[in-house]
DNA sequence: GGACCCAGAATAA
DNA sequence: TTATTCTGGGTCC
């Protein structure tokens, strides 16, 4: 059984939480209209991947409210990957070179990894980093926001905080579809 | 292996 | 523009 701490934080209404491991990795992260709902996610992920967490205060939240408010975060962060799969990793990979205030669409990663549209949602879905990991700048074929899952739930709170987050990244928005103008594609940039 | 899942894509109207 | 159908690939048992 590894031990893992859990720090939390409130952020006017939203719950934010951390995993982390004895070697100061991220295993996980998750964000949500309470901190309850977002207790329990951690809870339940840590319990599914055999860990223990112990309820402690560590900053790594505080990083994580910058990125909810479209900051940087102040210092690298380092992430334990030993829970994913590796193509969840390629994904993860791509995603992070996504720049802030651009998006790219499943179909664009699957096209630069030689892999299917489908699946790449399938590993965006499961991302255990959300925020730290930016899977809100994934969006649709048509450049429709499309879905977020907010502590593995789907629903219209999801798509509104997804939105909200792009905004304060200024990824221009018309209407509820993305400017043509910050589409990024993962092959055309290797940086 | 095989069944089932997916936060997509393409097509038709 | 919406509704329907078709995908391929990943994951879990």
């Amino acid at each position: 059984m590894e031990r893992f701490t859990l720090s939390t934080d409130q952020y006017g209404e939203i719950g934010f939480g951390c995993l982390v491991d004895a070697e100061n990795r991220l295993v996980a992260s998750a964000f949500g209209p309470s901190l309850k709902i977002v207790k329990a996610h951690l809870a339940n992920y840590s319990k599914k991947i055999g860990g223990e967490p112990m309820p402690t205060d560590r900053p790594i939240t505080h990083e994580m409210i910058r990125l909810y408010n479209g900051e940087d975060v102040t210092r690298a962060i380092s992430f334990n990957t030993d829970h994913v799969s590796k193509f969840q990793r390629q994904v993860y990979r791509v995603l992070e070179r996504i720049p802030k205030g651009k998006v790219t669409t499943y179909g664009r990663i699957s096209k630069h990894l030689g892999s299917a549209p489908r699946a790449v949602g399938g590993a965006v879905a499961s991302n255990p980093w959300p925020l730290f990991v930016p899977c809100e700048r994934v969006v649709n074929f048509d450049l429709t926001i499309g879905n977020y899952g907010l502590c593995g739930n789907l629903g219209p709170a999801g798509t509104i905080t997804k939105q909200a987050l792009l905004e304060r990244e200024r990824v221009p928005i018309l209407e509820n579809r993305i400017d043509k103008k910050a589409v990024w594609d993962p092959s055309r940039d290797n940086r």
